[in-house]
DNA sequence: TTAACCTCCGTATCATGATACGGTGTCAAG
DNA sequence: CTTGACACCGTATCATGATACGGAGGTTAA
């Protein structure tokens, strides 16, 4: 198997190559070993795997530093299955959180929306005076 | 009516002095003009309606770059309702795929709780599989 | 063999959204 | 009349998440 080289893998994480290089300088990934030969690195297996997992957490919204450690789970010691349990369970209460201030801010916007007769003036728009209400809270 | 001073506008829009002056920088509200007496700026009126309208729309996910368009929508002559309207369904169906992302994310979590025995080897857990499908789409 | 296109590496720069610092001025209470 | 809390202003710094640049070298295909 040819080594799978940054460019290839930085397309099919759909990431930049530069991008890649930045999270090898954070630590989320580690530098593949340059071959003896002197050719390129191999960035696929575990290493492409991780880059698609970064990519996918992105867009669910968490932060790199969460992605380390939503990465840290899988890479722990193979010892104990409770701790990372805890770890788990500790994502899962952040991540349902975070649903429900989307999910209430998208209630909010849902009203602002139906309450909106979409035509007229910007003038008598509802939307814009519930944003300013919200400031205040 | 005395002149709403700055420190004041801060604590009634939520933000911080520093962050009001960010936004006189930016372009986001309009610095108040200095009295011809020499005292504080005014930050009533219009200027604190724009600051809880900013507070309030980044509440709602909006970005600063989204609040400027927002604003300018309702300074504009003809704008209508309508464009309000669309900005507000857009920025819902952001939210909404997110929320989306974040429960299947969740979901997976929650098997892979269920799933683990508590203890041994953390590999086979498929939180992970999930998350990286999402990365490549 | 020469152009096009990569890799590799260090360093620099950018965008976003603030927050901090230092100095000057003003005002009001004690 | 001094102390303290602000206002005002320019500039600096920060965190996060990238993106760009420059130059050396390798690979490939016309």
């Amino acid at each position: 198997m040819q080594p799978l080289k940054i460019g290839q893998a930085a397309r099919e994480a759909g990431i930049g190559v530069e991008t890649i290089r930045f999270y090898e300088r954070k630590g989320l990934v580690p530098q593949p070993p340059r071959p003896r030969d002197g050719g390129a690195r191999d960035y696929g297996g575990d290493t492409l795997w991780r880059l698609k997992f970064i990519s996918g957490a992105k867009k669910l919204g968490f932060s790199l530093a969460e992605i380390a450690e939503l990465l840290e789970l899988r890479t722990a010691p193979n010892a104990g299955c409770g701790e990372m349990q805890t770890k788990a369970r500790a994502k899962r209460n952040d991540i349902q959180a975070r649903i429900e201030g989307l999910v209430r801010m998208r209630n909010v916007l849902d009203e602002l929306i139906a309450t909106c007769p979409g035509h007229g003036e910007i003038r008598q728009c509802s939307i814009v005076d519930a944003i300013e209400g919200n400031g205040t809270n």
